[in-house]
DNA sequence: ACGCATCATGACCGTAAGTCATAGTGTGGA
DNA sequence: TCCACACTATGACTTACGGTCATGATGCGT
């Protein structure tokens, strides 16, 4: 019915516009100073409507990952993709991975909040579950290129994929929370960045095929 | 003076007992479901003296942190003049800090919420000082151990001790809150300890002397 | 024994998340 | 055209919690 699907899409569209104003909220003053108040004014409806479409402050927060994840997974589909050694396609994914969050720091947070505290975020399992899908399939990204090294020879076969995958995307979270955390804009970002070179050239000396000839 | 100087300690056994409450409460139920009744309650002290020892929730929650902090560094010291491999004593010192932080989660918690909201935490000059330094006695023993590889020409001296440091840092921080996110406890801590161990060898080969001769 | 300084207390205040009774709006049928 | 009904919007209200402060207790030096 076409009425029922006008509403469905104003519902949809009411839900977004508040996101969006909560979003820009969150960006600025992060998750605690912002209140539901504050966001209801700045999406112009009134606190009962935001219960509405939300079940809690948290879960609005989380939203705005969920949809920053689903927008940012077409954006790197290509690096799997991607021509020449898996090494170098590992930097660029890196250096890709660390400059978005550097950049949306408060998405940062919420990635990290949501890790460290999901049990208090009161999310509905659905939430919950969306949220580490639409996670996982940014990462596993790492996953592919790997695999593709190993593919081609350049990474030794040795390596369980998932874990690697794993540690390298806990490395780059640690770094990027260890550069939130010393917070100086301008030239952190280029330190930042070195050590996320430094680390991860390191970390692909460690699974190249050529440099442990000894090992195999 | 006698008086002032018992005074004095027994104005710390009040925060020590404050603190102890505090700590129990945190490590059960999280930050935020503690309320400062509850704090004052299990201490048997009045909410207004806690507010007589401290300024804020945040600053008792920090604290804890910090005499954590404090004590960790009596028993950790002994790493940097362990005996044996560079690459083993980094071992060791990864399992040991996984295992500290998997027993104690809540207090990783405080590491992350700190280095996440430095800003919103609403601590003093010197609490924050006081952080950061606690924090960094302990990390940099992974600084001593790297350079003394470096001394023995175990590992390439090519590389930034500073930054290879917080790197591992990070790749240990990333994956404990890996696992806080996964969350589920037995089985899972034996998967994360081989994760730490496959990440942390591979980076470990990829600074040794003799698997990159070819790049000398 | 008195006065002063320090400490302890809990009623109280302000703020913010979340609820709900009431009012508004648009749609489908008479 | 108008009515009834379902759905949506609203903001005053409730509740909970962090933090404060006026009042009272305690003990020390004189």
């Amino acid at each position: 019915m076409s009425s029922e699907e006008r509403r469905r899409k104003e519902k949809e569209n009411r839900k977004n516009s508040i996101l969006k104003a909560a979003r820009k909220l969150f960006f600025e003053r992060g998750f605690k100073s912002v209140t539901v108040d504050l966001i209801a004014a700045k999406a112009e409806v009134s606190k009962g409507s935001i219960y509405l479409y939300f079940d809690s402050k948290e879960e609005i927060y989380t939203q705005i990952l969920i949809s920053a994840n689903i927008e940012r997974h077409k954006l790197i589909e290509g690096f799997s993709k991607m021509e020449g050694p898996a090494s170098e396609v590992l930097m660029a994914f890196a250096r890709d991975y660390v400059h978005f969050f550097l950049e949306n720091n408060e998405l940062f947070r919420i990635l990290m909040t949501f890790m460290l505290h999901s049990e208090n975020m009161n999310l509905t399992e659905d939430q919950n579950t969306q949220l580490i899908h639409t996670t996982n399939e940014n990462i596993r990204t790492i996953s592919e290129i790997l695999q593709k090294g190993i593919d081609t020879g350049e990474f030794i076969s040795s390596v369980d994929v998932r874990q690697i995958q794993n540690a390298i995307w806990g490395m780059l979270n640690g770094i990027i929370s260890l550069y939130i955390y010393t917070g100086a804009p301008d030239k952190r970002t280029e330190r930042i960045h070195a050590m996320v070179r430094e680390g991860l050239s390191i970390f692909i000396k460690g699974i190249k095929a050529d440099s442990v000839r000894q090992n195999i």
